[in-house]
DNA sequence: TTGACAAATGCAACTAAGTTGCGTTAGTAT
DNA sequence: ATACTAACGCAACTTAGTTGCATTTGTCAA
């Protein structure tokens, strides 16, 4: 809930409507803390009678990474998924099985001073990193 | 060239036959250092006049990815992407206009630190991790 | 050297994620 | 209230990956 006010500030100030939709998928951001593909988006308003086209909802999201909304997240399927850019930065665990995802917080530093070392000695200009973990779930392991 | 040898008695060794395209896909990852996806490969062994269906690739990677001699990587395209397992464990710069890839080495140390504190920490077996930086290449950065 | 048998292949049809073009709808500022 | 344009919806398309099934081909034992 908390970053709800920020984000429509943020809508504002690029100049973009309050379309149902987009209010929407904003919410939808905010009160989950889980990253979020198309379909579950999709899914997720169906479920709640909100009509959404799918089209829209592709669009929307770039937009709302193109200034700096959302922040892509890659889990190792061949889904993209998105999350809030204004939460804390942070890695994940990934279930193979199940899917289930869980937020990991870890210090940056020494991520950091890596990309400092390879933008240097490979002449990238390093923008973003992706670090998830892959195995298996408790439930998962049971089974 | 060199884990050529190694591949193949790892092939013995699980039963599996020596078919034309097993081999030319083995040859190509030899060969290359940069992680390959299915339609890199239909590509390349089109150019060599060799013809391959997609279905087997497909399959034939599978195969490989389970005996462990090709590891998944991710490059946060919705293609899966392979490499030899053989080769000593590293990480990748990606530029996200030309979607060149860089070999990175970096000490694991730190992350395997994590892992056991997270495996802990939330019941998770880790089994791999996936750590790649996203930028521009140098003649990207250009354009 | 030759078969037999299973492993591997090829094809067609299919699914799922994502993209594009274009005509229509609807927020917003005046 | 109106006009302007951002945003929308739909249909058609692309690309990556999957599945079932009939056919081919490597391998090993006779
Ligand atoms: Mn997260
Ligand atoms: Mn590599
Ligand atoms: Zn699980
Ligand atoms: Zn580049």
């Amino acid at each position: 809930m908390k970053y709800r006010e920020e984000i429509f500030a943020v809508l504002r100030f690029h100049k973009l409507r309050l379309t149902k939709t987009r209010q929407a998928v904003v919410e939808l951001f905010v009160r989950n803390e889980t990253p979020l593909s198309v379909p579950d988006i999709l899914l997720a308003l169906h479920k709640r009678q909100a009509g959404v086209n799918k089209t829209t909802v592709y669009r929307e999201l770039e937009r709302l990474q193109a200034i700096g909304v959302l922040e892509p997240v890659q889990l190792g399927d061949r889904k993209q998924y998105y999350e809030l850019a204004s939460r804390k930065h942070h890695h994940h665990l990934v279930c193979l099985q199940c899917e289930r995802v869980e937020d990991i917080d870890m210090d940056e530093a020494v991520l950091f001073a890596e990309e400092r070392k390879w933008s240097r000695e490979k002449h990238f200009i390093i923008l973003r990193h992706s670090l998830e973990f892959f195995g298996l779930c408790r439930q998962c392991q049971a089974a």
